[in-house]
DNA sequence: GAAGGGGTTTGTATTAATTACAACTTTATT
DNA sequence: AATAAAGTTGTAATTAATACAAACCCCTTC
C-alpha cells in the first residue's frame, strides 16, 4: 500500500469511479495505514481536513470501493464493519485485550477444505481472535 | 448435534447454567438445524411455542451461550450476527444469490499461517464466499 | 458566458440489530 | 411460608447503516 496519489488516481479511474476529492482523501486514509478502520473513524479524522464531509459520503465512497473490488469489508466484530484497502490474500487477528487488529500472511493455497467442489468461491475471509504480544507483556501479574 | 434432551440438560448444568424451559428450547432450537439462525429467527420461530418470549430473553440467552462456549458467533455478514452450536472446527459458506450458510470441513492444523509465534490465538473463524451448487443450476440461462 | 445534465455530496429522517434497565415472575433455600 | 436469587419481560435507548431529496459541482453545448 501507501500508494502515491497519482497511482491512487488511476486506480479509481481504472474503475470508473471519478476521482474526486473527498473519494481521494478517503481512499488515501485506508490505503496509508494497517488499523482496518471503521466508517465512523474515518469520518472522524478527515473532518478536519474536510470540514463540510458528511458521514453519508463516507459510506457511499466506501460502498463504492467494496464494489469495484478496491476495498474489502472486514467483519471480525459483530456490531460494525471495518475497512481495509489490501485486498490481497491476508488473515486478520483481532486482539481481544486492546481491540487492534492485525494483519498476518496465510497459505491460502494451502488451505484444505472438503465439501466445496462444487461451489464457486469468490472470496475467502481467516480472522483470528485472542491476545496479542504487546497486551501479553504488559499483562505479567 | 442433535442432542436429546438430557444431554443438552447436562450440557447447561456442566456450565453452571441454570436449564430454565426457555434455555432449553433455544439451546434445541439451535442444536437441531444447521442454519445459523439470527436471533431474530430464533425468535420468531419459538414464539408459537412460547407466545410469553420475549426477543430480550432469546439475546440474554444467546450470550450466556457464547460466553460459556456452548454457542459461537458466526459474523459472516456485516449486518446480524447468527449462531451455531457446533462449536467444533469448521468453516463458513455464504452464498450471494440464496444466502444460505453452509458448513465445511476445514483442516485447521494444515492451516499455515505467519508471524503469529508470539500470539495467543484462541478462536478461528473462516468465512468462504460465493455461489453455491443449487443457485449454480437454477442459474443456467 | 448562460443553460442544462449527470454525477457527487450533504443533512435529515428512517430502519433495524442490540443493549440497558427496572418491574415482574419463577425457582431455590431456609 | 418467607426470603433471596436467578430468569424473564416490555419498553426505552443506543447506534450502525441506509433512504432520500435538496444542494452542489463539473463538464458540455448552445
Ligand atoms: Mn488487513
Ligand atoms: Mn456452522
Ligand atoms: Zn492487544
Ligand atoms: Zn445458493
Amino acid at each position: 500500500m501507501n500508494l502515491s496519489t497519482e497511482a491512487l488516481l488511476n486506480l479509481l479511474k481504472d474503475k470508473n469511479i471519478r476521482p474526486s476529492y473527498t473519494r481521494i482523501k478517503i481512499m488515501e486514509y485506508l490505503a496509508a495505514r494497517r488499523t482496518h478502520p471503521t466508517a465512523d473513524e474515518i469520518y472522524s479524522n478527515l473532518l478536519h481536513e474536510i470540514p463540510t464531509l458528511s458521514k453519508t459520503t463516507v459510506y457511499n465512497s466506501l460502498n463504492t470501493f467494496v464494489k469495484a473490488g478496491l476495498v474489502r469489508t472486514v467483519t471480525i466484530e459483530d456490531n460494525e464493519a471495518r475497512f481495509d484497502a489490501d485486498t490481497s490474500d491476508h488473515g486478520h487477528f483481532k486482539c481481544d485485550m486492546c481491540g487492534n487488529i492485525y494483519d498476518f500472511p496465510v497459505d491460502m493455497a494451502g488451505l484444505h477444505t472438503k465439501g466445496l467442489s462444487r461451489f464457486i468461491v469468490k472470496q475467502r475471509d481467516i480472522y483470528f481472535k485472542g491476545t496479542c504480544p504487546g497486551c501479553l507483556e504488559n499483562n505479567i501479574n
